[in-house]
DNA sequence: ACCTGAACACCGTTCAAGT
DNA sequence: ACCTGAACACCGTTCAAGT
């Protein structure tokens, strides 16, 4: 039963969604996949490395390429695929935060955002540091509303439900911040 | 030789501060103490709550009380001393940021910046998602940051240097979304 | 190209018992 | 209040060798 990379990818996948983060361990993603544990270092030289790719096979799979309309639509867009993705495997945006920790990872939702900002008449230095302010926002923000959401599944309900129009507040703050300091750069240069 | 539970934390912080993250173990700690691993769990039920001490009191030694200025001065001010704790020490925001990614810490610096945010005329509704969103901002950027300059100390200065003053920036875009954000609620009502 | 088998050097946590 | 000693059930990683 010989495994590819994207069979060890789409069973890690698996395990994390079933058994969580804690169980995603070399040595039962190795048996999950009838093979020895020193079977995967063929594919990837790390653990690490390993969770890279699963992150970013799973932030992968809830990209939507909207290449229409303006620029915080499409921004608004991509950020909403990516909390979408996160949110539809346990663990996902735990997983996504602890691989972005290690400084890896997250290469394809950042050009995806680079580019709706890019339509948009932004100065082009501020794309890059408002694509990296919006994935911390969704990042940060989809970790804390996972971390709820499954803490009131698995005991007892104790705060209030956290809404998902939280999100949509949230990034129209950071999207508007990006549109006033466009306005104040543009000011500037007058 | 008797440890107190602030003398556990004490150690902890030197072990991260010298060693890493990675290293950071119950039994490590436990010999830096010169106490059996099992002697800590009379202070911790588990690792992940003494990594959330950790992160508390590193966080706690870089938290500027400044209760003077407009509210978005107090803002700059609490969000740079969490930044100077967390590139104070070797691995600080990735601890930070794990802490965080389970669900733990950082109770003090949201208390902090929610103080900050209502000494402004902001709309009460608007001040806990303007708190997290901030807080979210930090942890990730300088999250960023610290990769890069511990990455940068350790091999081949590849990438350019990180400035000190993109922080500012992505500050000045999250502070300057908090307030149009007022002004639109404002308007919404009037 | 993918896998085995065995080993190395570790982990977090529990628990009865000690002072 | 704080600690020991021993055990349980695991880890990630390496490496020579196999097909």
């Amino acid at each position: 039963m010989r495994n590819s990379r994207a069979d060890v990818v789409d069973r890690a996948i698996a395990v994390l969604d079933g058994y969580g983060l804690a169980d995603l361990s070399m040595r039962r993603l190795g048996a999950e996949l009838g093979v020895q544990p020193s079977a995967l270092y063929h594919h990837f030289a790390n653990k690490q490395l390993l969770l890279a790719a699963v992150a970013d096979e799973l932030l992968a799979r809830g990209v939507r390429a909207s290449d229409e309309g303006t620029w915080d639509e499409r921004v608004a867009a991509v950020c909403g695929g990516l909390r979408d993705a996160m949110l539809a495997y346990r663990d996902g945006a735990e997983l996504v935060a602890t691989v972005h920790a290690f400084g890896l990872g997250a290469r394809a939702p950042y050009d995806a955002l680079s580019a709706a900002l890019s339509s948009g008449d932004l100065p082009a230095d501020l794309v890059p540091i408002a694509a990296r302010t919006l994935l911390h926002f969704v990042f940060g923000h989809v970790s804390d509303e996972q971390t709820h959401l499954q803490a009131g599944s698995a005991g007892a309900i104790a705060d209030p439900p956290r809404e998902a129009s939280e999100f949509a507040l949230g990034l129209a703050i950071v999207v508007d911040g990006i549109r006033a300091r466009a306005t104040e750069e543009f000011a500037g240069r007058a």
